[in-house]
RNA sequence: GCGCCAGUAGCUCAGUCGGAUAGAGCGUCGGUCUACGAAACCGAAGGUCACAGGUUCGAAUCCUGUCUGGCGCGCCA
């Protein structure tokens, strides 16, 4: 039942014969494609439910149906014929008017036909790709992107009020090494002969980073870099951790992903966040000391251990500003929040539902969807990646070598939950073995043929006979409205990838099929709004998932 | 050893809160441009849905067990 769709009402009249037949009872009648299109346009199982309540023959059940579908004129006149089949579906075969009034629906609706989907609507705090700002963003991290933008673009489509927000990991020992690296190749750069740490960072970019201190700071810490004093690590670190930051944000910025806000790890730290978070933990008895250690007891929340918020040494883990992080994101007064995680950090659920729950929130308000890790393939074999030796394919390399479009389309394409490999050679080729511009080129032929303004009649009666290829395309546009909806609340944007490539099937086939200039004036009024409609929902479910819609290509 | 994710066509993957003869793209084979864009269409071949039990009118889907792969199991992040 998806408010706008044109199989709506035709579920809604089902359902009251339905109940009727039931004897009273409240009944939904899911109406689906059947398994075979040679069945009819749409088929519902739901004698075969009434008869599991009712302990009735479904065919029985099926039969009475049927005699009411007929004696309610067919549902409005949106019903041709039906048939019981099977095991006890009823299959329909739907009126020309009936996708006559769904395709002028679509076009009337317009951007809006699938919106606002979502019930109830929520205040959704989505985080994601969260990185180190140590080095530019990677294609793991492009896959997060890919996810994590699609999923805010969709629950905002269905309805919600969303923020992207990107927790920055400025702090802790994998800065202060990131900061000692530049500090190294900075010293190189003034013929010293600093050395980079062997557990530091190798890659080439680092230089790039040193030679644009260098520009900024002359030689003014050619002697305080061997070893580097507090004040040039600090320094180091913090303009290093700026330019990584804003090389980040540019790439994903290219990558079509924006962000609402940004968190630092270390504001939490220098704001007393974290101190107050330990302090509030130790307050409420979810955190004791122990060897020296602060411990957070999120045994109690079903961890399988308690984990370590403050070393023996004083110094606070990344959990403790993750306490802070998180106490601060749930006391925002949302009514959700994603964490979208790796799928190395999968362990780490467990303690940031502690986190929510110490904190006196439903845990239930935490969600983190795990990106199972994506790996390349090139030339049928994998492309080996390691973040030592600086040899991870860049998102910014993924996006010059095979586009932005292709690149979200494809990341987008499979579930997140999904290890997969991308094929570069596939994904890099222009041609129709690419699934991303099978679906633009359906957007790209509708705008062509739009483009010559074919006249058509201002009032047209429904054509006389509907092509299968006409049929199976509108029951697929009738489709999108829950296709949101699930794709929304599963959280799985790949969804709308399926559905595109599903949907451009459908019209590249009425293409072939169907002319629409030169047709009687009946024909062309409806096959206007079949395009129409049809180019409207292209355009809106690329959208969703960061891709263009062009109308040539 | 424990936990999470996965195992479906030659390859990459959809389908998984039970429904009819299990799908798509790529690849292979064969057809289709003097009519709106052939980046397309039509057809064919290709499957013990990892395996074994169970639940029921019906299981790729739910339950149990086994096998295989990825990731994780730190006073790292």
């Amino acid at each position: 039942m998806h408010a706008g769709s044109p199989i709506t009402p035709l579920s809604l009249a089902l359902s009251r014969e339905a109940s009727v037949v039931a004897g009273g009872a409240d009944v939904i009648a899911v109406l689906e494609p059947p398994a075979d299109t040679g069945f009819g346009d749409l088929a519902t199982n739901v004698a075969m439910i009434l008869a599991g309540s009712s302990r009735r023959n479904p065919r029985e059940l099926a039969d009475e149906l049927v005699q009411r579908i007929g004696a309610a004129g067919g549902l409005g006149g949106y019903v041709e014929s039906a048939v019981v089949a099977g095991p006890g579906f009823i299959n329909l075969t739907l009126s020309p008017r009936w996708f006559a009034d769904a395709a002028r629906t679509i076009v009337v609706a317009g951007d809006a036909y699938g919106r606002g989907q979502a019930e109830p609507r929520e205040r959704i705090l989505i985080e994601f790709v969260s990185a180190n700002p140590t080095g530019p963003p990677h294609v793991g991290h492009a896959r997060q992107a890919a996810y994590g933008d699609g999923v805010a673009r969709l629950l905002e489509y269905a309805g919600h009020d969303v923020t992207r927000e990107f927790y920055v990991n400025d702090w802790g020992r994998q800065m202060d090494l990131f900061g000692a690296s530049v500090a190294a190749r900075y010293g190189q750069l003034m013929g010293l002969a600093t050395e980079v740490p062997a557990d530091g960072y190798q890659g080439d970019y680092v230089v790039g980073v040193a030679e644009r201190i260098r520009d900024e700071v002359g030689d003014a810490f050619r002697d305080r870099v061997d070893p580097p004093d507090a004040e040039a690590r600090a320094l180091f670190t913090a303009l290093g951790r700026d330019m990584m930051l804003a090389t980040m944000t540019d790439e994903l910025e290219r990558f079509r992903v924006r962000f609402d806000a940004f968190a630092s790890e270390t504001t939490f730290h220098a704001g007393g966040a974290v101190t107050r978070g330990l302090e509030a933990l130790v307050r409420s008895g979810d955190a004791y000391e122990q060897d020296g250690a602060l411990w957070f007891r999120t045994t109690a929340y079903g961890d399988e251990k308690d984990r370590v918020l403050r070393r023996s040494d004083g110094s606070t883990t990344y959990l403790a500003a993750d306490v802070a992080y998180h106490l601060d994101k749930a006391g925002r007064g949302g009514d959700r929040l994603l964490d979208i995680l790796g799928a190395d950090h999968h362990g780490y659920i467990a303690r940031l539902r502690a986190v929510v729950a110490a904190g006196g929130h439903d845990p239930g308000m935490l969600e983190v969807p795990i990106v199972q890790l994506v790996s390349l393939i090139e030339g049928g074999e994998a492309r080996r990646m390691s973040k030592r030796a600086g040899t991870l394919v860049t998102l910014g390399e993924l996006v010059d070598d095979i586009g932005v479009d292709a690149a979200r389309f494809f990341l987008v394409q499979r579930s997140h939950e999904t290890a997969f490999d991308l094929d570069l050679d596939v994904a890099r080729a222009q041609g129709n073995e690419n699934p991303v511009y099978y679906v633009q080129y359906a957007h790209a032929r509708i705008a062509g043929i739009l483009m010559q303004e074919p006249a058509a009649p201002a009032a047209a009666p429904p054509p006389a006979a509907i092509d299968p290829s006409e049929r199976a395309l509108l029951i697929s546009l009738a489709r999108w409205p829950q296709v949101v909806d699930e794709a929304a609340r599963r959280r799985s944007p790949h969804r709308v990838a399926a559905f595109l490539m599903d949907l451009a099937r459908d019209f590249h086939a009425f293409y072939h099929r169907c002319r629409v200039v030169g047709e009687a004036p009946e024909v062309v009024a409806f096959r206007l709004d079949v395009l129409r409609a049809t180019r409207s929902v292209i355009a809106t479910g690329l959208g969703l998932v960061g891709v263009e819609a062009p109308d040539r290509m």
